[in-house]
RNA sequence: CGGGGUGUAGCUCAGCCUGGUAGAGUACUGCGUUCGGGACGCAGGAGUCGGAGGUUCGAAUCCUCUCACCCCGACCA
């Protein structure tokens, strides 16, 4: 490719929208554009990276066995109001009108529309099992579209959907996605890490994810020091304390504490560690209220916590709703003394505390030397409702627990019959019994890999490419093109046997100024760049510099071809 | 949706407080000089100052309304 004939449009300063580096690289590089909110063209040299993204899950789906097939992207409201979905989906989806006042959305996922080709082609367990995929555009109306393509609300989605006759097998078929994710993103490039996650609105029984390990990352991860264990912080479970509660040393008293509302607050004046504070968050459920207790140095985890009986779901209560029922303002309350409404729920390291301070229930006062069954009953609950933090114990009993931030790109589920009940999609077993199919999907961010990506790979020059998601493997940069005979042929040349060869090579014929070619082709990230100039043809060499190298190497020029050949494999 | 902020040339921004001929850098076009790390000179094209209404002799500037976008929180590939 010439790039006099390609198109070519980088940006020395990057839009005052961008926040993220991997956006602004993204503008800077001319990869996207931005239309409105969450809403991106792919430039051309960014579809060549994107096609990339898809060619490489493409082959892996195939070679795991999945057959592709396109969905239409707007889908009737029947197919949604069957399984329910059509209210519970809410204002995230799109949904439109056509000319005759029927309803449809833009698909934010396509579950609803393969179990109705399911139900109308599946009749029977010989044609099973059988894996679904489709790389498509959906349409989510995100409640905040950011990150450019990181959180778009139209992306690029690579979904699948399997179908079997018994959980077994769809377990077995799960793991065979599991493996082909991890060939996927090994193939591009990415660091990366399974987690396990929350199947949340999607449904089902289990559920990994697949991060790409970043600081940029809205997820946080919890992962094993010494094994492969790996949890998304919303479900790693704190494990409870080896450790039994001590016996009381201390007497309970009161002490005053003016304008001290936190626990950082409160253990500093006291001069005691936060660990021996407990902090009391309520809650409302169906007009309870729950008193939540974690230790001062742990945070609430909201999703544990949603899922204890008769707090599914719960709200922070409000001001108003505190002093009303507790008689305290917030700040200052604890579990000790509460009405009898009030039900108290205990983490698990809370539990075992004994000697604590809490909100004496009084404006301006805490209680130190707190203990339960003496100063106060037994906690009505005791349980996990904390977040992991680094340093604990890894749930697996091996190592500790690290944190780190990941970009979620890939997420796989196990949807059991969720759907396929819901829509009838059922077969002929053996003994011609009619059974519910067993269905899994399997999702990748096609377009938020290549904003990840970026995020892993990049300097203060521009992004850097793994060979595989490259828009072009290698550039060749003449010095001179338009003055110097000898540089044109050379440099056409070279282009020409690459390209013969199947290589994906730019020459920038562009016959701009060197410090301008190489500006540019550093920022868009080409792995492998040739220089090509007089000074060097007359002593029968080239330069060659990688994207990563200092500085560049000479190389023979009747062996450049050769060589640069033999780079890209 | 709540909180904060920004809209002036393709991009980055100044001008607004204190109303009086719409600016700079960069990018773009032409000519010339340059030519191995984002060159220089000269000339030039380019903005209904987000939109509507109002105040005023006069509004980018003051007032009201509105729209769009960005950032922080609850959703997700």
């Amino acid at each position: 490719m010439r790039a006099s004939q390609f198109f070519i449009s980088t940006l020395k300063e990057a839009p005052a929208e961008a926040e993220l580096l991997s956006h602004k690289l993204m503008l800077r590089a001319g990869l996207i554009k931005k239309l409105g909110s969450g809403l991106y063209t792919w430039m051309p040299l960014g579809l060549r990276v994107l096609r990339r993204v898809e060619h490489i899950v493409r082959e892996e789906m195939n070679a795991a066995g999945a057959v592709e097939l396109l969905m239409p992207a707007v889908q009737p409201a029947e197919l949604w109001q069957e399984t329910g979905r059509w209210d519970v989906f809410g204002p995230q989806m799109l949904k439109i009108k056509d000319r005759h006042e029927r309803d449809f959305c833009f698909g934010p996922t396509h579950e609803e529309v393969i179990t109705d080709i399911a139900r109308r082609e599946i009749r029977s367990y010989r044609q099973l099992p059988l894996n679904f995929y489709q790389i498509q555009t959906k349409f989510r109306d995100e409640i905040r579209p950011r990150f450019g393509v990181m959180r778009a609300r139209e992306f690029v989605m690579k979904d699948a959907y399997s179908f079997h006759v018994s959980f077994q097998d769809l377990e077995r078929e799960y793991r065979n996605m599991y493996d082909a994710y991890s060939r996927i993103f090994t193939r591009l490039g990415l660091k990366f890490r399974a987690v396990a996650a929350d199947p949340g609105a999607i449904g089902g029984t289990g559920s990994h994810e697949f991060h790409v390990l970043a600081d940029a990352g809205e997820d946080a991860i919890a992962y094993s020091s010494a094994s492969d264990y790996a949890a998304n912080v919303e479900l790693a479970e704190a494990v409870a304390p080896a450790r039994s509660r001590a016996a009381a040393t201390k007497k309970m008293e009161k002490v005053p504490t003016p304008g001290k509302t936190t626990c950082e607050d409160v253990s500093a004046l006291l001069h005691l560690p936060l660990s021996q504070s407990v902090k009391a968050l309520a809650v409302m459920s169906e007009d309870r209220l729950f008193m939540l207790l974690v230790r001062g140095d742990h945070q609430l985890n909201e999703v544990k916590a949603a899922k204890l009986p008769g707090l599914d779901p719960f709200r922070f209560a409000t001001d108003k709703e505190i002093e009303a029922r507790i008689g305290c303002r917030p700040g200052y309350i604890g579990p000790a003394g509460v009405p009898d409404a009030v039900m108290v729920i205990a983490d698990r390291s809370v539990a075992v505390m004994s000697d604590f301070v809490c909100g004496a229930n009084e404006a301006g006062f805490h209680l130190t030397g707190v203990n339960f069954g003496r100063d106060l009953p037994e906690p009505a609950l005791i349980a996990d409702i904390r977040n992991a933090i680094a340093g604990d114990p890894s749930p697996d009993g091996q190592g500790t627990l690290e944190l780190c931030r990941g970009i979620e790109i890939g997420h796989i589920f196990q949807l059991r019959t969720k759907y396929s009940a819901a829509m009838k999609a059922t077969f002929l077993d053996e003994g011609g019994k009619s059974q519910v199919l067993e269905m899994g999907c399997y999702g990748i961010g096609v377009s938020r890999i290549v904003a990840a990506d970026i995020e892993q790979g990049n300097d203060e020059k521009g992004i850097i490419w793994p060979m595989p998601m490259a828009p072009f493997r290698i550039a060749i940069a003449p010095i001179g093109y338009r003055k110097s005979a000898e540089v044109r042929k050379i440099a056409d040349q070279l282009h020409d046997e690459l390209q013969t060869a199947g290589i994906d090579v730019l020459l920038d014929d562009r016959d701009e100024r060197p410090g301008v070619m190489f500006a540019d082709l550093e920022l868009i990230g080409v792995p492998h760049r040739v220089t090509i100039g007089e000074r060097g043809l007359k002593e029968g060499k080239i330069e060659y510099q990688s994207r990563t190298d200092a500085s560049p190497s000479a190389i023979e020029l009747d062996k450049a071809a050769g060589h640069l050949k033999s780079l890209c494999g």
